[in-house]
DNA sequence: CGCCAGCAGGCATACGTATGCGCATATTAT
DNA sequence: ATAATATGCGCATACGTATGCCTGCTGGCG
């Protein structure tokens, strides 16, 4: 308190109340072994009392590592702000919060895949590495995380962790959940399970949850119809579609497994629309557990991801790669949450 | 292409290359008048084909700006993660891209505000001015508000803006908008308006947005019913609490206006359970235009902020007081959505 | 023809920290 | 007692950029 603003104590200042030089000062404050203790609790001392805190530009650029890492948010349907999936901000939560208790900082930008922003990051040393999150076509993107890897920058991606993915990647155990929806339908007595979304290459985390849906099945002797799989990306609106299609087609079913809960939503108002009930005529499961899941009439079963362990996982892999330090595994279990659009 | 990766190109290789000074590259960048246009685009070209970008350590060092700037969310109810009002969720995009519009960086971290991190992250450079967003209780918050503005520190606060706030601030008009809600309700023939929120000077935004709406009640000659004031949070279990409460009164109403989206759909689950109709019995505003709100039954009507305009002012107020010019004006006009729960 | 103005760019240096290396003093082994 | 080792710290310097000041040159004008 006092000191003129603009005027703030460097190491120098510590160094000179302390008696000792800068550096000392410095290996101090970085709890070097070769500042004899009492020497590194005076200065710790004189530092908390001059408020002094280091100066992250110059270490930054000394010692060429930022500690800040940048989160790259990257969504091809939506270049209007605002309309970001809200499982990504939830992740966002725990990210920061890795982040936090790693004293990492944390850079944040929604960006088209299409800048070449995530290669700048790195390059003016602004961030140590990147975190990629975004759904989208897998394949667009592949060119340019190959184009990462090939610049050597350091990045991890949430997706579908499987051996084809380009870099480090976690992800949901998307199959894995996929046998819990399944499971969870068919012990309700369901046997026609129709599955909304993308199953195809482009949107590999879609595929892997239908494909869990199809082990499911088949561990019961039932093979899956393709009638019963109707394209949806993850909007809302899409969701509804794909049901109208879906009873267009007039096979019948008994479920729907929903590859995200917009969709699962969408699917909701259509079947109210054709006059069908949930659970009574269909059970219907999505995936996400977002906010809006279970304000849903009636509340939405959905698949819960372990956003917590994703932050911490994405942060932890992101580091190990900086510290050239092994990589953890790269999946992440999820968990049925039984409301009443199944159950009731 | 080609160099061995840890060899980042620096001005002086420019320099070399382009056969001038390293000064001149860093001012041909730049973009000083004082090198000539031909040495400009020739360091352009070479800077271009060397893939090189300013070392922002460096950058900022030198010229002590970082070009940076934090966000700090902060909310009192919420210790555990991924509960961010989605409405801040929404903002941060239109953040962003301001951000991203103005060449700054951002960075981010959620926190309780019992932290010195908004401190620190001036002091040691990281950012040259914070942007303070959350609700919860205003009164908490006046001390280490004050303690920023004494530290010099340049922030902006979304909020209330009034004449009593301590330092710069931004934020809805919250009066107009609590009036817009309620001409609406008075224009279908509503006469007995409840309003659901903490109305007291703890969360000054919701009491404006109650005033508002005394305004357009006494422009009708209409006195504000105590009774029909409940006290409520920003949560669903606390709108609906809050109906219990206002049903259990006995006082007649036809018409709720709640200070959030989440506090109305709480609400209308309270109505429903109780029998009574939306709109037909009542008819229901919220504020926020959460994503949740188009997906009730019936959709709701609500205030939409606007979003976009408050992330630019933000933005704006904030780097207006980095570089010592006036700042603008704080409040942004609301607008109305109206979906069923009112027209239906 | 000489003088002053203005343009383009170079020189030197500062920003604040981190770290390799060397040098004392203190400690132990021989 | 002397050599060997460890401990604690200072010296010098590097990180890469931005900027105040000065200089050399060109051109216009009296």
């Amino acid at each position: 308190m006092g000191r003129p603003p603009g005027n703030k104590p460097t190491s120098f200042d510590i160094a000179y109340l302390a008696g000792v030089s800068q550096p000392t000062v410095s290996r101090a404050l970085r709890g070097s072994r070769s500042v004899s203790r009492a020497t590194r609790e005076r200065i710790e001392a004189i530092a908390r009392d001059l408020n002094y805190s280091v100066d992250k530009n110059a270490s930054s650029l000394r010692s060429q590592r930022s500690n800040t890492i940048a989160l790259l948010f990257f969504e091809d349907p939506t270049p209007d702000e605002s309309n970001i999936n809200p499982f990504f901000l939830a992740m966002l939560g725990a990210i920061t919060r890795q982040c936090g208790a790693r004293g990492l900082d944390l850079l944040i930008s929604f960006q088209k895949m299409e800048d070449d922003w995530h290669v700048r990051y790195q390059d003016s040393h602004r961030a140590d590495g990147l975190i990629l999150l975004g759904y989208g076509d897998y394949t667009l993107y592949q060119r340019r995380l190959t184009e990462l890897v090939g610049a050597g920058t350091y990045f991890v991606r949430w997706g579908s962790v499987g051996a084809d993915t380009i870099g480090p990647t976690v992800g949901s155990d998307n199959v894995g959940a996929g046998r819990l929806a399944g499971d969870h339908l068919l012990d309700l007595g369901r046997r026609r399970i129709a599955f909304l979304g993308q199953a195809d290459e482009h949107y590999p985390e879609f595929a892997d949850r239908y494909a869990g849906l199809c082990d499911a099945m088949a561990a019961q002797g039932i093979a899956p119809d393709p009638a019963l799989q109707v394209d949806a990306l993850t909007a809302e609106d899409a969701g509804h579609a794909a049901t109208m299609t879906l009873i267009g087609r007039g096979v019948p079913f008994d479920a729907i497994f929903a590859a995200s809960d917009l969709i699962a939503i969408g699917a909701m108002r259509a079947l109210a629309e054709a006059g069908l009930t949930v659970p009574g005529d269909v059970a219907i499961v999505g995936f996400d557990d977002i906010p809006a899941a279970s304000l849903t009439t009636p509340p939405l079963t959905t698949i819960m991801q372990d956003m917590k362990g994703a932050g911490q996982l994405l942060v932890d892999t992101l580091v190990a790669q900086v510290e050239d330090q092994p990589l953890p595994p790269g999946t992440l279990p999820a968990r049925l949450v039984v409301r009443r659009s199944t159950s009731g």
